[in-house]
DNA sequence: GTCTATATCAAGATAGAC
DNA sequence: GTCTATCTTGATATAGAC
């Protein structure tokens, strides 16, 4: 059964996870290390491991935390008139607005034992939602979305490249036809 | 003006480059270091220095060799009669084969001043012209790609998620309209 | 809850001999 | 072209005192 990350944490491993995410934010991937983390708390590195277990604990509070902030900002824009454009508006400024921690959550494998039950479907049926239901055309979607940004972040696109416009061409092939007055189709997963 | 780099090396340095590139694929980024180089080649790490001027170059060569490999996949693909979706099915395939030199291409800005000049170009014209010379839908068919390999690789799909048909639900959407008789459009960068 | 001291390991890179 | 010896840096983590 998993378990959920952040709960598992007293009130000082809390502290520490937010320090955590103030040096990645900072200073990118490569700067987080215990002792930067501890530097940041006006501690030692040794400290933290009264509170944490090791590294990797944070690394995945980190990801559960991010992964929960997208959800909310998911949950948010599906009330829009046009849910997927908002839903994908939404994804791209949480990602530019946090670059470093959207690559943490993104560039590995989810640590899906070790992460809230449900918080993964939770963002996942939004999009589902989206696309009017169709997990096909979801899953392309996401895939879209997240390598948009990828690539943005990445600066792989030539400076004159128009990304609105791009965005704006790969969700429309995604748009759900208009709603005929029916049931609403099925939650589904991502 | 851009160098390029493969042609920098002396024939010892494309032996290391090619061992460097043995490591990558066998141990992944973080087995990539001088040592095991070297160690590959039955050889110090201290030697590399007398043929290659640091780690760096190194990791441009491969940049490079990989970048020129999936430029000659997408010309061969070009010519099939659906190009769209035998570019696609090409970059995939060359991505799953090769997916720690997928990520070392892709997971950082490009080194463009020390690539071969026009070897971007060469990849990416290849799909402007598959999308019917829509630029717009030419960036969006690479995010959704390079989107679609990157989850694909890192797990973030569901075991029973059909990734086949996702990826013809994305291709489809960035299908040029089949041709008029009308003249070739020009040749643009992505 | 924090400290110092330390163990352990591994990385990139240089100097200079042969 | 390769070697040994070394420098420098920095990482995670543990032991045990306070």
């Amino acid at each position: 059964m998993a378990s959920s990350a952040p709960d598992d944490l007293t009130p000082r491993g809390r502290e520490i996870v937010a320090a955590a995410r103030a040096v990645l934010e900072d200073g990118g991937p490569d700067a987080l290390s215990m002792r930067a983390i501890a530097e940041r708390l006006g501690i030692r590195a040794p400290s933290l491991y009264k509170h944490v277990p090791d590294k990797e604990a944070l690394e995945v509070a980190l990801v559960a935390d991010a992964l929960a902030e997208v959800a909310v900002a998911f949950e948010t824009a599906a009330t829009a008139a046009d849910p997927l454009t908002a839903v994908a508006a939404a994804y791209r400024a949480w990602a530019l607005a946090h670059p470093h921690r959207y690559r943490l959550m993104m560039d590995r494998p989810l640590p899906r034992d070790r992460l809230p039950v449900g918080l993964e479907d939770r963002a996942g049926s939004v999009v589902v939602a989206a696309t009017g239901g169709d997990v096909d055309a979801a899953r392309a979607a996401f895939a879209f979305a997240h390598g948009m940004v990828t690539l943005e972040l990445n600066d792989r696109f030539p400076p004159e490249a128009d990304l609105d416009a791009a965005w704006k061409r790969g969700i429309d092939a995604f748009r759900p036809l208009p709603p005929t007055r029916t049931a609403a189709p099925p939650r589904q997963r991502l």
